[in-house]
Order: C-alpha cells, then sequence, then structure tokens
DNA sequence: CCCCTTTCGTAAACAGCTTGGACTAATTAA
DNA sequence: TTAATTAGTCCAAGCTGTTTACGAAAGGGG
C-alpha cells in the first residue's frame, strides 16, 4: 500500500522515539523539572527519569537551578539543554562570500564567520578547499568554547542531487554536475548535509525570523536568482526530485528576454537582482550588496524619489506578485515572507507586488495571504545550515550514542 | 523544535504500528507465508506468528492454499488479505450526478452505483439525503455480499474544511459554508472523512490509474472547474489549509474575462470544459459528459476536423501548458496525469500543451516530465475515496479492533 | 521404503521498556 | 513542630519482541 514510511518497531526504536520525545520537550520549555517533563509528554515520572539520565549521559541536557513550580511542595530540578555540549555547523557557499556558523542545541549563534570570495567561475575543487578551511576554523573555535560539532550541512546556490552529494546544475557560480562530498573539514560525527541556499533560508526564517513563524510559508530567497523555500508544517517540502520552488523560472512575461535555463521571461529575467539594476540604470557589477554595493546606490535612489529606479522596482513588484499569486493558489502557503535582496527594498516592492497578489489568488480562499519582510536578509541560509544539524541531533538523539 | 508527530511510544503503539506493518505487507504481496513475512519484515518467525493471528482475529486476513517457495522442505500457509471481511465505501457529489463505490480490502470493485442527478443550485440538505440513501443502499449490497463497511469518504467538488466537515466554497453547486457531517447512511465503525474531487481523484489514479504511478505526480482533474490533486510519495500534498492545486485559478491571461473567484483570466476561463465548449460553438446543456452530451460532441467535431473545434481546444492546450509549467517549477512532480474531460481531448490538447510545457519549465531540471493520460476519466474519484478508507483500515489495523 | 535434510510454524524461557504503587526527600502552610 | 504537598527514586509487574528448541511436513538419496 503506497510507499510509506513503513519500519518495525523494536523495543530499541521505541527507547530512540521516546528519548526524542523528551529532548524535544525539554527544548521548548526548558528550563523543565522532569515532572513537568512528566505531564508533557504523558510518560510517568520513572521513565522520564530514566530517559533523562541517558540524556544526560550523552551530554545532551544538564540538570541546573531547583525551580518552583507550584505553591507547595518540594521544587524540581531544571533540566536544560547542555549548552556546551554537542553543536551543529552551518556552511554556505554563494557567488560573492564563503559563511559558517556555529550554534549550540538551544540555537544560539556561539560563532560566525563570512568572507568575501568571488566563487563565479572559480574552479570548483578551489572553493570547496576554502569552505574545508573555514569549517576547519569554525570547529576550531567551537571546540575553544566547549563545543563539539555533531555535524555539518552546506548550502549551495543551485538544483542539487542530495541522495548522492552532487551540484547539478547552478548557472550563477557556473557548476555542473560538480561532486560535493568528501570535503574534509566536515568529517564530523554525523554525516554532511547539502541542500538549496533557497530551502535552508527559509528554515532560517522558520527557526530566527522575527515573529514565530507558524511553520506553513514560503520564503522568497532573492540573492542573484530567484529561489523559493516552500516549509509545510515545519518541514521543507522538496517536491519528488528535490526541485520544487524554483519560483525564479516561473513564466512572468512569455515574451521576454530568453533566461539561461532555455526559457523565455523568466520571472529572474525581470525581477531578478541584476534585472532591477539594468532597469534602473545602475551597474551590476559585484558585490552588489552592503550599503556601498548597487543595492545600496538603489535603495538611495529610490529614496530620493527617481522615477527610473522606482519604475523598475514596481515592475519588479508587479512580475513577483503575479509569480505568487501562482504559489498561493498550488501550494496554499499560510505567510509569504520577503527575504534577501527584496527585504531592503519591501517598502517599495510590497505595494505593486500585493496589489497584483490580491487580484490573481482569488476569493476561493479569504483573500491572499500576508506579505512578511524578513529581518534575517543575509544570513538566512547558514543559520538554517546550522540549524538543520541541531534539529537533526534533537529529533534523533541517539545517533550520539 | 519544530512542530512534529512527536508521541510517546508505549507498548500498545508498538504493537498497533507492527500490525500495520505487517498487515501492509500482506497486502503487497499476497498470498504470503509466515516465514517469507518474517524476510520481509525484519520480525522473528514468531512475533509474525503472533501478529498474524491478531489480524486474523480482527478478520482482516486469512489463511489460504498451501505456498511451495524454495524446492525443498515443508510447504508454508498462504496468508491473504480477507476479501469477504472489512471493505471501504466511496461517495462522490458531483454537478451531474451522484456516486457510489466499495471496495474489498485488496481494492477490488466490490459495488459500483451512479445516479444522474442535477445538484447545480439544488438544496444541500436533499443533496446530502439523496447521497445518504445511496450510501445506505451500497453498505446493504456489500452486507450482501458478506462485506461489512468500515468507513466512508466523500468527494465534493469544492473547496472544504475538513477538520469540521464543512464545504466552505463549491461554486459549480452554488454551496457555501454548508456543513456536511452528521449525514446517516455514513454511521460506519470510522467516522466519516471528507475531502476534494481533485485530490481523491489523484488518488484514484495512483491506485487504479494504467501503469504503476510511482507516487510523485500531479493528477489534472478536470470535470466543471479545473483541480489538481498532487500526490507526492504516495500522499497528498494538501497546503497549510488544504487549498492547495488550485490549478484552475491559476492566471492563465491576465486580460482575459472575469472569473467567480473575483480574479481575471483564471485558466478555468480559457480552458474550463465550458469555456472550451462555448469557444468551439457548441451548447454548454448538461449533461455534457457521455457520448451524447456535448463533450461527445466536441470530440466528433474535432475527429471531422471542425476548424473552430480545433482552435479552441489548441488555445486551451497552450493555457493548461502554461499552468502546468508552473506546477512543474513550483511542485517538481514526476508525472504529469491528464484526468477528468482532458482524458477524451488528450489527442488533441497534448501537443500545443507539451509544446508550451516544455518552455516554460526549464532546462535546469533535464526536461519537462512525461505528460500522460488517465484512463479512468470519470470514475477516479469515487476510487479513490473508497481507496482511502481501505488504505486507512491497513495502515492502522487496530482502529477494527 | 527408510532416513536424512530442509523449511515452516509454534512453544517456552528470556530480555528490554514502560507502568504502577510504595517510599523518601524537600518545601510551604498552619 | 506537624500536616500537606510536590519531586524524584526504587522495585515489582505487565507487555512485547527475541532467542532457542522442537515438532511437522515436504523432497532427495540410498
Amino acid at each position: 500500500m503506497t510507499k510509506s514510511a513503513n519500519a518495525p518497531v523494536r523495543h530499541a526504536t521505541m527507547r530512540e522515539r521516546n528519548l526524542a520525545v523528551v529532548l524535544e520537550h525539554v527544548a521548548l520549555h526548558q528550563p523543565v523539572t522532569r515532572a513537568r517533563l512528566a505531564e508533557l509528554t504523558g510518560f510517568t515520572k520513572t521513565t522520564v527519569s530514566n530517559l533523562v539520565a541517558l540524556l544526560e549521559g550523552a551530554g545532551l541536557v544538564r540538570d541546573g537551578a531547583p525551580v518552583h513550580e507550584g505553591e507547595r511542595g518540594r521544587p524540581g530540578v531544571g533540566v536544560s539543554l547542555h549548552g556546551d555540549g554537542a553543536a551543529g555547523l552551518g556552511l554556505e557557499v554563494n557567488v560573492d562570500y564563503l559563511a559558517a556558523c556555529v550554534l549550540d542545541l538551544a540555537k544560539q549563534v556561539r560563532y560566525r564567520h563570512v568572507i568575501s570570495s568571488g566563487n563565479r567561475g572559480r574552479e570548483p575543487g578551489a572553493v570547496l578547499a576554502a569552505l574545508s578551511a573555514l569549517a576547519a576554523e569554525a570547529v576550531a573555535a567551537a571546540a575553544g568554547q566547549g563545543l563539539t560539532v555533531a555535524g555539518a550541512a552546506v548550502a549551495l546556490p543551485g538544483l542539487l542531487d542530495r541522495d548522492n552529494g552532487v551540484v547539478r546544475h547552478a548557472p550563477n557560480l557556473g557548476w555542473s554536475d560538480v561532486p560535493v562530498t568528501g570535503a574534509p573539514g566536515l568529517a564530523t560525527a554525523l554525516p554532511p548535509e547539502y541542500d538549496n541556499e533557497a530551502n535552508l533560508a527559509a528554515l532560517g526564517e522558520l527557526w530566527f525570523g522575527g515573529g514565530a513563524r507558524l511553520g506553513d510559508f514560503v520564503h522568497v530567497s532573492g540573492e542573484i536568482g530567484i529561489g523559493a523555500g516552500i516549509v509545510v508544517d515545519g518541514r521543507v517540502f522538496r517536491g519528488a526530485h528535490g526541485f520544487a520552488g524554483e519560483l525564479g523560472h516561473l513564466v512572468a512575461d512569455p515574451s521576454g528576454p530568453p533566461c539561461s535555463c532555455g526559457g523565455r521571461g523568466c520571472l529572474e529575467q525581470v525581477a531578478g537582482q541584476e534585472a532591477v539594476l539594468r532597469a534602473a540604470g545602475l551597474p551590476v557589477t559585484r558585490p552588489a550588496g552592503g550599503p556601498e554595493g548597487s543595492l545600496g546606490r538603489l535603495v538611495e535612489r529610490l529614496t530620493a524619489g527617481d522615477a527610473a529606479a522606482l519604475d523598475a522596482v514596481t515592475r519588479a513588484g508587479r512580475a513577483l506578485g503575479g509569480a505568487l499569486a501562482s504559489v498561493v493558489n498550488l501550494i496554499d502557503p499560510d505567510t509569504i515572507v520577503l527575504g534577501g535582496v527584496f527585504s531592503p527594498l519591501a517598502a517599495w516592492i510590497r505595494p505593486p507586488l500585493e496589489a497584483v497578489l490580491a487580484n490573481g489568488s482569488g476569493s476561493l480562499r479569504r483573500g491572499a495571504p500576508p506579505v512578511e519582510v524578513s529581518g534575517l536578509a543575509e544570513g538566512a541560509a547558514v543559520l538554517g545550515a546550522a540549524g538543520l544539524v541541531v534539529d537533526r541531533v534533537i529529533a534523533d538523539p541517539a545517533l550520539l550514542l
């Protein structure tokens, strides 16, 4: 019947799962007493004590100060995530830079390092070597804080075959069918993971975005290209081959300019960073980001009321709104979050975007979903990558003994 | 961390799950010996014997004729699904008809009944009463064959709130906020389920479609409106509120005619059954289906080479292809299946559709996914509904004691 | 025809995990 | 100081899958 996660459950499986149940509740409610954990999980106090003891043995949680919950009675001891135990390493390869980030189990940022690096057209081996060095540096810095990096996740700007660790197509890097596994510096306890930058940026928004994201949203991640990370019920939706969310290649204008993907009038060619800069009459030299980059100058001109700039951004907003209307009809997200380069442009791009979106997303549901603006801007993908590792540890603590 | 299916596992849970594991393997490999089940599941022979005994007690499986697998040795007894035990009832409310269908555990059709019924604009209570009578008839017919209907699922042509059993908006029926629960005749052991017609038609295609559907596809379900059922990894993708897959309201032509949804130039207004009939110069009187209906006449004219008809269908194909290009970029399905009214029109609609699709779905992946044609045509949704019930029983046999 | 080998299915003892109740510990209210 | 209340642990019991052993039913070889 229907391909399904259909593994037999034995005693060991039960234990593993229940360890995760307790650990997840610790993460959500720390510091929390064993008695309260028993209420929260439905286990008996005995079972909770046993499970917590195991988690303590693995260095994942720690007893802390006494907690007094009710009025009377013996106070309990607060169990918390062990802040100086396991950690997750996030890495990112992008066109202009390499980034690394270490998160402890509580998803607190403990280390962060970004180096600018012109990776477009650069030899993949050289890029991966630099990334490897960055990773080694991060692992060492973490160790200096008492943290042990349990695993790493790498964000890459392109379509990739996650099962085999191969970048199938990354037009902005100029990579095709590049294997990325086997980088040293990633030799951690858990095998490294690789994922699309847009997907990981969406997870970054889920865990670190302003306001609690409810776990059902689409994060529009405009960097050089335009991607979308689709999060449903707290998990990334990837489609059959992992290529879902390619927002940038929806057709915005069938008679528009040709695109590197082979199509015509893709959204990227109309609302992508380079297209907007060009339409506004600005140079597209790299790096475009930062206050002094082309993007900063675009914002200046918009603030100054420059007609060409305003027109370019308005057009981009309309195109993006049209594409998002399709997203709403097909994916039905709860919220839309604008990230990446769209974040600083939000004030100007949002009005035309919302107008078109409201028109195209039907009144079958009750109006279009709200369009919010990410406060994370650039760092979202590294954060999401590191958070993914932490989540994996918390969802299956048995991996660490 | 992250809202997740996070229930503690106790002994009873383990049993329930393992019963399902064994039952699913029986369904896939019947007739199958206990020894082979032990290999397939990884359980010991003892455990398999115990679990099978429980399933036999619940009337879900049955011992059959001896099976000789190897050369030498004692033959085993074949365990099969109990064909005359539990059954699933599927029901469908559509604009032109009501339908019912009973499936045994092996998903064999054991009863089927369709009555034409003009439901557009009819009082919801009357429609539900007629459906209830149809259901009671089906349950009685099943009982006559020794089958016990364990539960029912109802397919409805509109957006609905599945949690509360309310039809939010069904424009083609003229229903808004109609509660559909509490219909007698659906008082089965398991509570009845309600779902969108497009979603259930996709499941019908998954289980009964020609050629094994691999569990990752989009089924385009054109009846009066145009919907899409998105199946990922064998399960329906519903989005945050259950409104995903509203293909019919993607904007095909921003300057097109207004739509009942409030938008403009929705795909439905260009490629929907009524729009195509109108463009071909045919009346849109109901029922449109069947060899004598308007649809049959359209096929006649297409076969005869009528220019207006060919032009209308070609235009519809282009619009549908454009919408499907968006689907491919956002959802990344493995296959696209054309069902409903598009099935008989496939010969004429597919070429323009595929041309536009190939153009718009980029070469980032390797070409557009294959476009196949469903052989189920009309009955897909009822079959899917009944199959859903059967699947639920097989995925959780503990529900039946 | 008899006996050995192979395979199927079951029975009894065993091991892992959660449960339930009893018991100790620590704190507040009176 | 005493009673009440809450936190956490200890130990016996129950449920479930595993291990080991054994009887049952077939084919092959002498």
